[in-house]
RNA sequence: GCGGGCGUAGCUCAGCUGGUAGAGCACAGGAUUGUGGAUCCUGGUGUCGCGGGUUCAAGCCCCGUCGCUCGCCCCA
């Protein structure tokens, strides 16, 4: 056999999956019970540009060293080729809520609102990749926005988060929905004594942490921003009740609305629990009241797989209009690369087709792909034998190999045994398995 | 941006205190002039990631570099 004639060493790029044929297939499917969901709740299929202008994408205080800048290979000078001069116009997404903003501010007149969308597509983040951390990653985006400012209700909040739960319960997921509202923690943290804005974006960042870092770091780094570090972080891991300030009985009115709202939206829905947890912070600043992260029971160290928010003005640099929304993403490659070694998902074949075609069967390739199946048909002259044994390696299950009149011989690869049957009732037998 | 580990055949890897490279799997052909997964036979000279150094001699030791990987930061 002829070795590879090519000395180029073909390494992987860091960060950027690419799959097999049967892993293809299973994020496909993955993909198609997301989006199904989605859709359940009426929400619009939507895809924006992977390269969105650098001052947008970084507008809303993300790092621009985490941003993948564009420049064409054989640019002039002065046109963006040197990244010293800052001159990076154009990059690829960060996120997908960002170019969202920017796509409602753009489209304003012509959309309705609320806009409900769902926007499934990959992102890029210049880091290190590791373990179900990537470099390019896919999105899976609902929000819900609004037009002006107070016209975003508590049930918009509801819808996302059983939508989302849906999407994850269909995957038949054990997981985790833990839901924060921003209010009711900057009540908690001002009744504690951070008083500035500044103090308790600082604590936030802190509490964010409170699952990795150990108690007494966590002690050490609150206590520079208030005298009762100890008690806060007992009351946020619900150790003692909350005091009942007027600002923290109403943040807590809102988060229990949303989760009862939600949960007669769930319904009956198994394998997910949606909970309270006043320790859900997220890091991103323009969160303002709901906040929610989800990990799965069974691989917690994953992290969040799904988590998101209520921002009262997402997009203030980019419209005059007050735009408030809510909204949630699943990380896709992340859940599918656990998925993957999950069953169906693991077991998945090679090749949409249902059925193989042997070389050399008149006409057999047609008729079935007219009677609704997905047909392979073998193109080459080589010994059946081979040719079912390829067959079956790639996924397949059934070989048509001649032809008695109008009837096949259908084989099951797994009995071997063979019966002839014509394509109407092939179908019929193949989609009943 | 910062640390740890690793880089040998398409894949997984072995290679002793340095003596100029091996196995399994996979793949292809044949035994078997076309209905499979068994068995047997046959088939690999691979810049041992790259560059430099030490040595009579380097896959092995040293330095550098690139890549992958696992963590940190941050996040899905």
């Amino acid at each position: 056999m002829a070795t590879p004639t090519s000395s180029k060493k073909l390494s992987p790029i860091s960060g950027f999956p690419e799959y097999l044929p049967a892993q293809q297939r299973a994020f496909d499917a993955i993909t198609a019970r997301i989006r199904q969901a989605y859709e359940s709740f009426g929400y619009t299929p939507l895809e924006t540009a992977a390269v969105e202008r650098t001052d947008i994408l970084i507008a809303k205080g993300i790092d621009a060293k985490e941003v993948y800048g564009l420049r064409r290979l054989a640019a002039q000078q002065g046109e963006g080729d040197d990244d010293t001069t800052g001159a990076k116009e154009l990059a690829l997404r960060f996120d997908l809520t960002v170019p969202t903003a920017r796509y409602v501010a753009q489209h304003y007149a012509q959309l309705v609102f609320p806009f409900r969308r769902h926007q499934i597509q990959p992102v890029w983040r210049g880091e290190r990749p590791q373990k179900g951390r990537y470099r390019q990653f896919h999105q899976c985006d609902i929000d819900y926005i609004a037009d002006g400012a107070g016209n975003l209700p508590l049930a918009a909040d509801a819808e996302i988060l059983a939508c989302a739960f849906t999407a994850l319960a269909s995957l038949n997921l054990n997981f985790t929905m833990r839901v924060n509202n921003r209010k009711l923690l900057n009540a908690i943290l001002t009744d504690y004594g951070i008083n500035t804005v500044a103090h308790r974006q600082q604590a936030i960042k802190i509490i964010d942490d409170l699952e990795k870092l150990s108690r007494s770091e966590i002690l050490t780094r609150l206590g520079s921003l208030t005298p009762d570090a100890a008690a806060l972080v007992a009351a946020l891991k619900g150790e003692q009740p909350l005091r009942n300030t007027t600002t923290i009985y109403d943040g807590l009115r809102e988060v229990n609305e949303v989760l009862e709202r939600a949960q007669e939206l769930i319904g009956d829905l198994r394998g997910g629990q949606l909970v309270a947890d006043y320790t859900i912070a997220r890091g991103l600043d323009y969160y303002t009241g709901t906040v929610v992260e989800t990990t799965l029971q069974d691989a917690p160290e994953l992290g969040s797989i799904c988590s998101g928010g209520r921002y009262e003005n997402l997009a203030e640099s980019l419209s005059e209009r007050a735009l408030p929304g809510v909204g949630i993403s699943i990380g896709l490659s992340r859940l599918a690369t656990w998925l993957m070694s999950q069953e169906p998902w693991a077991s998945f074949g090679a090749t949409p087709a249902e059925v193989y075609v042997a070389y050399g069967v008149p006409g057999a390739a047609q008729a079935l792909r007219a009677a609704g199946l997905k047909v392979e048909e073998g193109l080459d002259d080589k010994p059946l034998g081979k040719q079912l044994m390829q067959a079956e390696k790639r996924g397949l299950t059934h070989a048509v190999t001649a032809r008695n009149g109008d009837m096949f011989i259908l084989r099951n690869f797994k009995t071997r045994q063979e019966a002839p049957y014509g394509a109407d009732y092939i179908l019929k037998l193949l989609q009943q398995r």
